[in-house]
This record gives C-alpha cells, structure tokens and sequence, in this order.
DNA sequence: TCGGCTTTGTGCAAACATTCACAAGGGCGT
DNA sequence: ACGCCCTTGTGAATGTTTGCACAAAGCCGA
C-alpha cells in the first residue's frame, strides 16, 4: 500500500489506522441496526468490533463530536456518518480484471455489490473466459479495458491475474484513469504517486501465521525448560 | 488479528511489523534466485519489496547479521534464513472449511501449496458438494473435521465460509487443536487467548480504497481552488 | 600492506499509535 | 429544579515504527 505522506491530524487527515477500522465499525452497526438496536455505547460496540473502547472512542472523535454522554452513539445516525467519510455514500464503480478462480469468486462475492460497490466489468484476456456469464455478469475481453473505464468512470481496479501479468495490466488501469488498485497477484506493482495500492496476499497471509505458529511451539518448549529451571 | 504482548525486542522478539514483511522480502528473494542473481544489496531488494532500504536492514538485522559490508546479502542463505525464521522449513498442514467460490479458488492457488502449506482437506457442510474434485483434492464433508485435523496434526485452518456459519466454525476448529486461523468470513471471530487470528476482508479493503479515492477527489477541488485563489 | 570505496548495522529523534484515567457534560428519577 | 449516575471526548503517558545519518567493517586494487 502506498502511503502518502498526510500530516495524520490537518484539517481533515484522519490516522490511517483509524481509517483502516472505520469499516470494521461499520459493519458492526449495520447487524446492530438490522437487530434493531437504536443506541450503543463505546464499550458495546468496542465488543462487537473486537476492539478496546477507547480506540474506538478516539477514531470516531476524528469524524467529529457524534456521540451523546451518558447514553452513546445513535445507531442510524453513526451509520450514516461512517459512510459519509469513507465515502459510501456515492456509487464507485469497478473493474475487476482476471475471470480465473479468483475473479469469479469476486464477482460472485455478494458483500461485493452489497454497498456502494458496483461492478462494471470482469475481463479477461483469454478468449476462452470471454462471455461466459458468472454471477449475471458476462466476462468481456481486456482488450475493451479502455472502454469500459472510461464508460463507467471506474476509477478503482481489482486485479486477480496471475503475478506475470499483473504489472502490464496495472499499467493499462492506470493508464486508463485508474487511481485505486486492489491487486491480489502475488506481486509488488509500481505504479506512479498519485495512485493507491492495497495488496491482499493470502501466501503472505500464511507465513505471518505460521511465524507465529512456530513461536508458540518454541514458547512451548522454553516454558517447560524455564520449569525445568526454575525447580 | 490477536497480538500477544510480547516485549517487541526480547531475547527473540521480532516486531510484528518486520514479521508483515519478511514473506515480501522472501518472495523478492525467490525472483532473484531464479534470476541467478548471487548476491544482492539492501538498496536492490529494498526497491524490489517496495520500502525503504534502512527499514529493510533493520528488519533483516533481527534475524541476524547476515550481511556483508562493501557487498551485500547472499541471496541463497538469506532465503534460507528467512524461510527458517517464518517456520517454513518445517510443513504446514492446512485445513480449508468452505467450497463455496472462495474456498475453491484457494484450493486451486499455486502459490499455497508451493512454500511448506499443504492442503489436509477442503471441506463443506453442503452435501452436494461433497466428493466434487477440486485441484486434486475431493471436497470431504465437515463432520470429518476434527478426524481430518487430529489425523494429519494440523494446527492453521482457513475459514471461507458464509459469515452466519464462521464462528461456529472456528470453535469446532479451535476445539480440535488449531491455534492459527486465516478468516476469509466478514466478521469478528472470538476465540481464546491462545489462538492467533488473521482476517482477509475484501470489502473492507475496498471501502479503505474508496476513502482514499474520495480524499483525492477532495483534494483535487481544493488545489484546483488553492490556485484561484493563488493566482 | 595500505588506503579508498562501498555497504551493512545501528543510535537517535521524530512520527505515529495505543491505552489509561478522568474531567466535562447530558439524561433521568425524584 | 437538583443531584446522581453514566458515558463521551481527550490530555498525558507509554509503546511502536519509521527514517536519517554515520561509524564500523569488509573487499579490492595498487
């Protein structure tokens, strides 16, 4: 992920961090408003989030002053102020490139669409892909790339290619007006300043588990030692 | 993901930052080697990880002084060091709960299977799944978890399943013995103290994304008026 | 052998993030 | 109308991460 350098608390630099967790929050209120709950305070929502209280109280006292003492936070009004500063409350419009096991299972993924998100195309560049309809979606041929984005306006691109490819495809989005990337090739893509990137990669994924997995193990062992030890 | 304390630099304490990145600095690794590449300096593999070249020493100097002044890094034995850092000398079974789209677009992942992770089993609580072959594996039904995960001692398990089904699931997992879970579900897993979570959510990388693109945005207008009022 | 060139490894300071602890403030019962 | 109780919002302390800048150190050529 690119990030810029952002003076963390200008007039309106929100932490990255606290970006980060905003949709995390905002999910946690969405199945509080579907079970009908009309306020909650820090410590509820903290729980839900999987967070501590006040973190959470801190991030949403950068979007501003939209809690009432002694009672908490208004669930639909929250909800409303969260998506209104991630920007969720306009239409973006996608692309996604790649229609392998991966791109399909994107585009089939309903949380995808669910809000504000909104597909405008799954290409590929293998003709063999091209037409097959996946998740009422056709998959149209990479070569109509341009076209598309500049049709829909897409300015964020999901990459699902495999690595070989996924450098010239993020120079063609970028090319094309892109400014938002997600890539989920195994790769690191250069791209210029004013474009974000934000890397999923299951592999690396593992690893950090497996670290820690590991280190476990050890801890195991070296607790039993220090009893040996200490005895 | 659960961070444990850990005194950030004990005897073995490795940053939870430097342990994100090793696996990119692996994977650069790995490209170099096939390269043919011998040696490589900070600089180079700094660029091709995409960070900075003294966070990239700093990082590598936890695992040890494996540099050469006025040359560089062996690449080979640099690969070595860091595959045995993140335990991947050592063979990582893994069990993959859900067949839906996701579940078998991870099944079908190269890259998984390539560095020390083998898939023990995908399974699926659907019956109508069951027994369907996917990347040579056939789909077992979930009943047979815990045989599946006592039987080859797997101790990481990945959660691709509908988000209503998630916790249920990683209690049956963590019941049976696994301590690393990658989630894939969007939401919040509870789990003890002992076992380490990691999530994959890609709606929330969107939504991180779609922040960004509307902050651009912003931006744009208030240069753009910036240099009215400039001028 | 020695001096110069190059690159590592790290002390340090600044930036960023987390957490505690509590004052400020709002609702509710009496 | 008043005071109690609860919860927010935030100052301050602490911990973590980053990046600069440079001394320590190895290689090579003369």
């Amino acid at each position: 992920m690119s990030h810029r350098p952002m003076s963390a608390h200008g007039s309106h630099g929100i932490p990255e961090a606290t970006v980060a967790r905003l949709p995390v929050y905002l999910r946690a209120l969405y199945a509080l408003a579907e079970n009908g709950t009309a306020t909650v305070s820090s410590e509820e929502l903290a729980v839900a989030a999987g967070v501590n209280s006040a973190k959470l109280r801190k991030d949403l006292s950068h979007l501003g002053s939209y809690g009432t003492r002694g009672v908490g936070y208004d669930v639909q009004y929250l909800v409303y102020q969260v998506s209104r500063e991630l920007g969720l409350t306009q239409d973006w419009p996608v692309v996604i490139v790649g229609a392998g096991n991966l791109g399909r299972a994107l585009a089939n993924y309903g949380g995808f669409a669910s809000r504000g998100f909104r597909i405008a195309a799954l290409l590929d560049a293998d003709a063999a892909q091209v037409g097959g309809p996946v998740a009422s979606l056709s998959v149209r041929h990479s070569d109509e790339m341009e076209a598309v984005i500049k049709e829909h306006r897409v300015s964020i691109g999901v990459i699902a290619t495999p690595a070989g490819s996924a450098q010239g495809v993020c120079d063609r989005l970028v090319a094309a007006g892109v400014t938002s990337i997600l890539n989920f090739a195994p790769c690191v893509l250069s791209v210029p300043e004013h474009v974000d990137v934000r890397k999923v990669d299951l592999s690396i994924e593992l690893q950090i588990l497996a670290f820690h997995a590991q280190r476990k193990a050890a801890m195991g062992n070296s607790v039993a030692d220090a009893q040996v030890v200490a005895t």
